[in-house]
DNA sequence: ACTACGTCCTGCGAGC
DNA sequence: TGCTCGCAGGACGTAG
C-alpha cells in the first residue's frame, strides 16, 4: 500500500524521465476513475511534484495531472499497453510509455487546475518531512478530533502521507497505544519525532514492499526489512521482548504492544 | 459540524 | 486436489 515513502520514491525516479516529455497519446481502462488520464494529451510535463500520498504531474496548460494508488497501484515504463491490470497509459514523445497498474482498482486519476484541489487532497495536513510539521502544530491538530489516534493520522488532516504500515510504526515508537483519543503535550512530542523517523527511514530504505509496491524502475523497496511492529503480531517486541499483538481499530487491523504502547 | 461504518475491488491463503 | 470464504486497506459516501 503505497504511503508517502513509497509515493516519494517513485516521484524522485519520474521527475527526470517526465519532466520537459510531450504527451503523444493515453489510453484508460473504461472506469470513471482512469478516464481523465485521456484528457492531458497533447499536453507537456512541467514538474512532477507529491502531496501526502498523492501525485502531481504540472502540465504546460496550467492544470495538474492528480495520480493516488490506492491500494495496489504501479507507475512505470511499458512496452506496450498489454497487461490486463493496466488502468491507465501516456505514450512520450521520446516513445516510451507511462503505466498505471493497478490490480484492485482502488486508485484514481483527475485533472485539476493546479492547485484547485477537492476532497482529501483539499484538506491535507502538513507534509511530515517539513519545517511546517511541528509538535505544536500536530498537538493542537489532534486536539481538534475526539477521534483514536491512529485513525486521525489515517485521515491525512493531522499530517499527510501516513498510511496504516507507518501510523502502526509511529505509534509503536512513541510508546503510544493507537486507540488512544487524547495525546500530552509529550506524547505529541514523541509521535511527531516518531512520524519523521519512520518515514525518513523509509523513503531512504526506498519504501516498504509486502506485497505489490513496486518503484518506478519495476524494483521492490527494502524498509519492509526493517518494520519493528506493524504485521508481527505474536511475534517478540523489540523493546521488551513480549509478543505484539493484533487488533482491530475502526475497521482497520493493527498491531501493538499490550505492555510498552499503554491506554 | 462531527463520528462511525459500509462500499469499492481482486488476489491470496486458510480451512474443509 | 479443488473449492469457498474471509481478509487486506485509502478514500469516500451515507447515516445518525
Amino acid at each position: 500500500m503505497p504511503e508517502l515513502p513509497e509515493v516519494e520514491s517513485i516521484r524522485q525516479q519520474l521527475e527526470p524521465w517526465l519532466v520537459g516529455r510531450q504527451i503523444i497519446s493515453a489510453g484508460n481502462y473504461p472506469s470513471a476513475k482512469f478516464s481523465p488520464a485521456i484528457e492531458i494529451i497533447g499536453m507537456r510535463v512541467e514538474y512532477v511534484n507529491r502531496r501526502g500520498k498523492y501525485l502531481l504531474l504540472g502540465l504546460d496548460d496550467g492544470r495538474e495531472l492528480v495520480i493516488h494508488l490506492g491500494m495496489t497501484g504501479q507507475l512505470f515504463p511499458i512496452e506496450s499497453p498489454t497487461d490486463p491490470h493496466l488502468r491507465a497509459w501516456w505514450e512520450m514523445d521520446d516513445e516510451s510509455i507511462l503505466g498505471f497498474r493497478d490490480v484492485r482498482r482502488f486508485g484514481r486519476i483527475r485533472v485539476v487546475d493546479a492547485n484547485c484541489y477537492e476532497g482529501t487532497l483539499a484538506i491535507l495536513g502538513p507534509e511530515p518531512l517539513s519545517e511546517e510539521f511541528t509538535p505544536e502544530q500536530l498537538y493542537a491538530a489532534v486536539k481538534k478530533s475526539s477521534r483514536r489516534i491512529k485513525t486521525q493520522l489515517l485521515s491525512q488532516k493531522p499530517v499527510a502521507g501516513v498510511g496504516n504500515i507507518y501510523a502502526d510504526e509511529a505509534c509503536f515508537r512513541a510508546g503510544i497505544y493507537p486507540g488512544v483519543r487524547k495525546l500530552t503535550k509529550t506524547q505529541a512530542k514523541d509521535l511527531h519525532e516518531s512520524i519523521r523517523h519512520v518515514l525518513s527511514v523509509a523513503v531512504e530504505n526506498g519504501g516498504t514492499t509486502l506485497r505489490d509496491y513496486v518503484n518506478a524502475e519495476g524494483q521492490k523497496g527494502t524498509n519492509q526489512h526493517f518494520l519493528t511492529c506493524y504485521g508481527r503480531w505474536d511475534e517478540p517486541c523489540f523493546n521488551c521482548g513480549e509478543p505484539l499483538r493484533r487488533t482491530v481499530i475502526d475497521n482497520r487491523g493493527t498491531t501493538f504492544c499490550g505492555s510498552c504502547q499503554r491506554r
